[in-house]
DNA sequence: TCTGGGGTCCTAGGACCC
DNA sequence: TCTGGGGTCCTAGGACCC
């Protein structure tokens, strides 16, 4: 049995720790670049504002609404996070760190009553954290995900389910009957899984509730959808499928992308962003010990300025053998960027990619380096290690960018393809200068 | 004027092998 | 004149997630 507990509008949540002002306004966090409400609190749904909305077309909310935007402060969110996860992690023997605002929670052989215990963590993260959130409970990580939503709908719009589920809802506790009526008032895209496209395709199929789709024949769903959906209706009806990961796998791959604050047309300028970026990628590969064999480098201007002339290309650059050397990351990118610029368009975003990861204390020697491998078995990755380790170590210290490749270009202020943020708040949580001043 | 970023998994089809 | 069967690996694209 499993529990999925999730931060109620997470991002925005962790901005009103800090600003309790904010506590019943309407308040929109946005994307880098202040694109688009990525974060909306209850009062902002209300208002109507979809996820993903550009800010410009909500902007005219401010004054009519009193909508609050706010940019995006990653540091902060990440950092409420950690406190969140650790003490969600007492509500089972093992966790499972879904993504910054979630986690699953295996609560089989867990005594006492559940539902009693989520509630009591639940109020613990909110008085210690501050992060209000809620806990879905079911035999399946689907149906925990699913119970989590009821949880969370009941508690934000009474009457659409009985107000006893509202933010912690233990689907396995339910009567065959409660439980029946729970589904059916459910929609099939609120399931784990089923996205735009295939809720599009199983109403038209006449398969519109949750109810509906649990009770779906499984070699249709194999059939006419995929082993995916199978897997997903088996999960309904109570036979688990999905692991627990409570350990997090490495990455596959690590990518760096970023829409810039203003079109930029120099080659120049490109150079310094893919250089910054490949940089950013090389340093998550270390953290987590991996090696690249493949760079993938694109450009491309912005599909939403129709008028202008489009180009987006992108290029793999496969490496002699597998590095974390972030010279040659960023050697690699720029070959690539140079093979596949061309002059005259305004870019609108750029990324580095690394692809074909693999553990660190793998070595792969081409064939003409078998000669010096037999008389000196040390490998160049090792001999580099101090380097890089050095940089990191500085960079984590003294702030990102505080040790750069040369082709990163002048510091900072003067990049003119820096991401707008115009609205950040301090690093309240993870920075000295930035703590909150108490007033007596 | 102004539209995010970072991932994973599955499938179909082509190339290739014996 | 007649031309099989079975398998793997890779890639691009689609779909989904937060």
């Amino acid at each position: 049995m499993y529990a999925l507990v999730d931060g109620n509008n997470f991002y925005v949540s962790c901005e009103r720790v800090f600003r309790p002002s904010l506590q019943n306004a309407p308040l929109v966090v946005l994307s880098n670049n202040d694109g688009c409400a990525i974060s909306r609190s209850n009062e902002a749904k209300a208002l109507g504002i979809a996820m993903g909305a550009p800010w410009f077309k909500i902007k005219e909310l401010e004054e009519t609404h009193g909508l609050v935007s706010l940019s995006a402060n990653f540091a902060l969110y990440g950092d409420l996070s950690d406190r969140m996860m650790s003490l969600v992690a007492g509500l089972g023997h093992r966790q499972e760190i879904y993504s910054i605002d979630e986690s699953f929670v295996d609560v089989s052989g867990i005594r006492g009553d559940i539902t009693q215990r989520a509630f009591k963590i639940r109020a613990r993260v909110l008085q210690w954290v501050g992060i209000p959130c809620c806990v879905g409970i079911g035999a399946t990580k689907t149906l925990a995900k699913l119970a989590n939503h009821i949880a969370k709908t009941a508690e934000r719009k009474p009457g659409v389910y009985p107000d006893c589920y509202a933010q912690v809802c233990h689907l396995s506790a339910c009567t065959v009957e409660e439980k029946r009526v729970l589904l059916q008032a459910t929609n099939v895209s609120a399931v784990w899984g089923v996205g735009r496209r295939i809720s599009a395709q199983l109403r038209a199929g006449g398969i519109d509730t949750v109810l509906d789709l649990m009770h779906m024949d499984l070699t249709l769903a194999r059939t006419r959808w995929s082993v995916v959906l199978e897997r997903t209706v088996r999960e309904l009806q109570g036979t688990p499928c999905i692991d627990l990961e409570d350990v997090t796998p490495n990455k596959k791959e690590i990518a760096c992308t970023r829409s810039f604050g203003e079109p930029i047309v120099a080659l120049s300028h490109l150079q310094q962003a893919v250089t910054e970026f490949a940089s950013l990628t090389a340093e998550k590969m270390r953290r987590q010990h991996s090696c690249a064999l493949q760079v993938l480098c694109f450009i491309r201007t912005s599909p939403f300025r129709v008028k202008d002339a489009q180009y987006s290309r992108s290029v793999v650059i496969p490496l002699m053998r597998a590095t974390d050397d972030t010279r040659a990351i960023v050697q690699a990118a720029l070959a690539g960027l140079s093979h596949i610029y061309q002059a005259g368009f305004k870019y609108a975003k750029a990324g580095v990619m690394l692809l074909d990861l693999q553990p660190a204390h793998w070595h792969q020697h081409e064939l003409q380096w078998m000669d010096s491998m037999l008389i000196d078995s040390s490998t160049d990755a090792i001999k580099k290690q101090p380097l890089m380790l050095a940089m990191d170590q500085l960079n984590r210290r003294y702030g990102r960018g505080t040790l750069q490749i040369a082709s990163a270009g002048e510091q900072a202020a003067t990049k003119p393809w820096a991401m707008k943020q115009g609205r950040r708040t301090p690093d309240y949580t993870t920075s000295w200068d930035a703590l909150p001043l108490a007033r007596a």
